[in-house]
RNA sequence: GGAGAGGUGGGUGAGUGGCUCAAACCAACGGUUUGCUAAACCGUCAUAGGGGGUUAACCUCUAUCGAGGGUUCGAAUCCCUCCCUCUCCGCCA
């Protein structure tokens, strides 16, 4: 969430930054109105929860000497109706001014192009070549078939649409892949965790993922748990409500889980195989830093995650998110994109964002400099999402028969040099 | 799932209605003393929000003892609901 001072104190700068996001402003209004009124409560309130206090003891040092105080207590009786009713008013400003703030993304960074949909982003780098061989590509799903290593029917029959089916060395390489990339972030400085992937609702508040995205989500009913969408939930919420020694930054995490998101709204759009999931696995990368470092250990991070693709020898490029494609909690986005030669596109396959103290303010993760608390900048990466790594992987790595030759470095991680 | 115990500041831990709007100790930090180390002594020791201020230091008020309600002039303390932790039993990978 963004902090109710700087709106206060700067609303035109929120105005324009929401504009740039394609969002309506009249929100920003609503909040400064609601904030004078929140003020004036507060003031009010708290000045009779002071003439409480101090007639209590007085109450207390009356009863103590054996004199009456039925008259002072009488009057506080009343007074102490008024603060209950002044209460309620100003926990309802309170509450009207969270609703807002939860509707509000983080303000984009001045590095960031502005633009309205996804067309608007701007390539940033790009590596490595199109695979060219002198044959028709089979897409991710033939091949799949025809090695019988995937089975999207059998997922299907499982689970439902989106729910992928991975068998013999399709399995195999799967986890290769997970585990070369978690050795490779390792050694890149990251401590290694596995977490829980249901949730409760406070750690998915922390993280700003509900309620404003809670359709999005899987939700088991009885117990109010969420099934993760990404491993950045648990992982931020590790420092939740605490201060963080000023000392250990950059403060480092990476972590494989399998990600689970319902897609509500999307049904239709690039469906086939792979390309949209509800299931999905990833090595995800948080990193805990100071303010003023964030946007260069932003750049560091992007390059972990482009390493991975490099060490596969897999054509990508980043794009920097335009203002109107960025996600909701971040300031700043890279996405990488890999390489389909069957799909003859970009598939979107990581996403690297500097949440700067958009998370930790809600989730109260800081850190303490000169006598003062300050908000600690928290960013997220993929490094990477397996799904659409997978697609660029086999399909790029055919041969004109149809078999797949796994890249040098993962071979020792799955034990075979081919598949077919 | 059943039974019991318990949740107090960074940690240990006192506190069953009002000089406790949280004692004491430990840790941490600053200082004094000191050949060095250690010890001793003194001081600081929360977070959030409001107001004041030469808008920095600082002053002041309010809230916070797992969470939320309730009783009361007044709640860490009494009542209700929920959450979590620990121990034992049952079930189970």
């Amino acid at each position: 969430m963004l902090d109710l001072k700087l709106i206060r104190e700067n609303p035109d700068l929120i105005r324009q930054k929401l504009k740039a996001r394609n969002m309506s402003t009249g929100t920003v209004d609503s909040i400064v109105q609601f904030d004078v009124k929140r003020r004036e409560f507060i003031g009010e309130v708290e000045k009779l929860k002071s003439l409480r206090n101090s007639v209590s003891q007085e109450i207390a040092k009356m009863k103590k000497e054996g004199s009456n105080a039925d008259e002072k207590i009488a009057d506080m009786k009343k007074v102490s109706d008024d603060i209950k009713a002044l209460d309620d008013k100003l926990a309802e400003a309170e509450n009207e001014i969270d609703v807002i703030l939860r509707d509000i993304p983080n303000l984009a960074d001045d590095s960031v192009p502005s633009g309205k949909t996804s067309d608007d982003n701007v390539q940033f780098r790009i590596w490595g070549e199109k695979a060219s061989g002198d044959f028709k590509y089979l897409d991710h799903v033939e091949l799949g078939k025809k090695l019988d290593i995937l089975d999207f029917g059998v997922g299907a029959k499982i689970s439902g649409s989106g729910f992928p089916f991975y068998k013999g060395k399709g399995a195999m390489l799967e986890r290769a892949l997970i585990n070369f990339m978690l050795d490779t972030h390792k050694g890149n400085g990251y401590t290694e965790v596995f977490m829980p992937f249901l949730v409760n609702r406070a750690s998915m508040e922390a993280a700003e993922k509900v309620p404003k995205f809670e359709e999005d989500m899987y939700r088991t009913d009885p117990d109010d748990l969420f099934a993760i969408p990404t491993a950045e939930v648990p992982i931020v919420n590790i420092h939740r409500d605490e201060i963080m020694d000023a000392g250990s930054f950059p403060v480092k995490y990476c972590g494989y889980t399998a990600c689970f998101r319902r897609e509500a709204g999307s049904y239709g759009k690039d469906t086939k195989g792979f390309l949209r999931v509800h299931q999905f696995n990833k090595v995800e990368l948080i990193n805990f830093c100071l303010p003023e470092e964030s946007y260069v250990q932003m750049e560091v991070m992007l390059n972990h995650a482009c390493g991975i693709l490099e060490a596969l020898n897999i054509h990508y490029r980043v794009v920097n998110v335009c203002t109107g494609d960025m996600g909701f909690a971040a300031s700043k986005q890279y996405d990488i994109e890999v390489w389909s030669p069957a799909e003859n596109k970009w598939l979107e396959a990581s996403s690297v964002s500097n949440c700067t103290d958009f998370q930790s303010r809600r989730a109260m993760i800081r850190f303490k400099r000169d006598k003062k608390t300050e908000y600690v900048h928290i960013l997220n990466g993929s490094g990477l999402a397996t799904s659409r790594l997978y697609v660029s992987l086999i399909e790029s790595n055919q041969t004109p028969e149809g078999k797949i030759i796994i890249p040098k470095v993962l071979q020792k991680y799955t034990g075979f040099e081919i598949i077919g």
